[in-house]
DNA sequence: CCATGATAGTTCATAGCATTAACTATTTAT
DNA sequence: ATAAATAGTTAATGCTATGAACTATCATGG
């Protein structure tokens, strides 16, 4: 399929794509305790075990430093997330860190995405799946900048 | 391939693929006049000539009617878009559509995303493109299935 | 050694977005 | 004709995000 054409269909979907997934986001979300931000930042965080600074956290999340302090604020108030001035280092750094709490709850969510997604695209064949997989790898290295493999979609959805 | 492992791989790339994406999108949005809500409204009321009554546009977005109100609001004072109260139908009924400020600013927005677009994707094969938009289709398909939104408390109360 | 500048984080003011509850106005149905 | 349903708005509240201004700490070059 040619580049223009699929351009544009796809400009006319992902719209509908984001907002379908983001329904289904704010189904568990909604009626669960936290936002989308929030779990962002669970998510963030639950990946670093030693706490992750302020500063770092902004700019993993793509949100100026005031919108940290609030959106950690907020997690910390329903101690999800625990701040640690570190005693050791730079004194200016405050790290912050998840919550057994806050673990807990993201565990939780992680199981409700895992079924979602299992719901959605257990309706479409193994093979479509793989394909649709493989693409999207190649897709999110390149949007990442990083090397596109080698091998085609097609060729990984073989093996 | 399985739908449980693909479930949790599918976990762990859609926050890059998310995050990948809205980097380029925030690229045209920030230094653009419009948020990322009002480029939604703006797409629907585009495509729909003959102007949207409020209800619709908000059941579309799937958020509330007072939300709606606020975002179009938002859009008539820039000159996005105009609201008419339709004369001859149901005069509880207001319908609104695009300018043709808005529909210039649509344009080039829509310009920069199919570049964008044609970027990432220029690097995949034309027959992985083709697969990975069919299940990109369907998928957003099964996502559109579900219901739609909007109950307000007595509507609620009803049901 | 210390003055200057850079860095980490917070507070404040402002604004967009989204919700529910409560309201007006109009239409529909009994 | 009255009651219920529908379309839309307003008001109150809360989360998210920004930029500017501030404090505290670190780093560097005279």
């Amino acid at each position: 399929m040619d580049v223009e054409p699929f351009g544009r269909r796809m400009i006319e979907l992902m719209p509908h794509l984001v907002r379908g997934f983001a329904r289904h986001e704010s189904n568990y979300l909604s009626r669960g305790e936290i936002t989308l931000p929030q779990l962002w930042a669970l998510e963030h965080l639950s990946r670093q075990p030693t706490g992750c600074p302020m500063n770092a956290l902004a700019q993993f999340l793509r949100v100026s430093r005031p919108a940290a302090t609030g959106l950690i604020n907020r997690l910390i108030a329903q101690r999800l997330v625990r701040r640690a001035h570190d005693v050791v280092a730079d004194r200016r750094i405050v790290r912050v860190a998840i919550t057994a709490k806050g673990q807990q709850i993201l565990d939780n969510i992680w199981e409700q995405k895992r079924r979602m997604i299992i719901d959605v695209f257990g309706q479409i064949s193994p093979r479509d799946r793989a394909q649709y997989l493989a693409t999207l790898e190649r897709v999110v290295a390149i949007l990442c900048h990083e090397r596109p493999a080698d091998r085609s979609a097609r060729e990984l959805a073989r093996s």
